[in-house]
DNA sequence: TCTATAATTCGATATATGTCGAATAATCGC
DNA sequence: GCGATTATTCGACATATATCGAATTATAGA
């Protein structure tokens, strides 16, 4: 009821189209074993210094890395922020928990 | 816990990517709003005779509703049928909850 | 200030996607 | 079977996407 101007197609057409890629997953998936309750993380082990290291993990090249991010982040669903040399990512639970109500109303109606 | 499995990228990214367009989307809440609980609806008015109708008032051309109703039918979240010249089209409840569930954990991990 | 590290931007390229209209297929009523 | 209705398939095309490596930018430390 409140939130019905956050369930217009463009809107979520961009969320779920940065989900889209099963790359864009993994790194996904990444941060939120990495992050909590959408605060970056303090400690150095759980905060996300991405690129390289996600990057050589998966096997993609650190500028694919770096597109795949700008992605997540531009859907509004991680937050990204340079710290040094790095630039941490975090996981925003908020858009998050939108697109799970949409789902769970589309699934219940 | 059980679920596991359903969670593997691949799998995640079709499902994601069958929502990642508006017209889709579109398509989609037009589902929703006239199916019920995972079932085809019995009586016409509320059974989905998809693609004209939909097509029409959208400003889509049929061929074109036809290639989005065939992927979101690919991706498992809506279920077709024929049913004399027309085609019913229903949504399947449950691999939104199983969209919903993996939102949710990635919300509040 | 020079060097090393981390990340982004910049072309390039191959593949995928959204869209249309025309042609084809499926089905119903007569 | 024939014509009407509904849906799908088939080319075609323009745009978008995923990916790479090379060049560039940002920053930290010696």
């Amino acid at each position: 009821m409140s939130n019905n101007r956050n369930n217009n197609p463009e809107q979520l057409a961009v969320m779920f189209k940065a989900l889209s890629n099963p790359n864009r997953i993994r790194l996904f998936l990444r941060l939120v074993r990495c992050c909590r309750g959408g605060r970056r993380a303090r400690t150095p082990q759980q905060a996300c210094a991405c690129v390289g290291e996600l990057g050589e993990s998966l096997n993609i090249a650190p500028s694919t890395v770096s597109h795949h991010m700008k992605e997540l982040h531009h859907a509004g669903l991680v937050h990204m922020q340079r710290r040094g040399q790095n630039v941490d990512c975090w996981v925003d639970p908020k858009p998050l928990k939108q697109l799970a109500r949409f789902l769970n109303k589309a699934a219940t109606s």
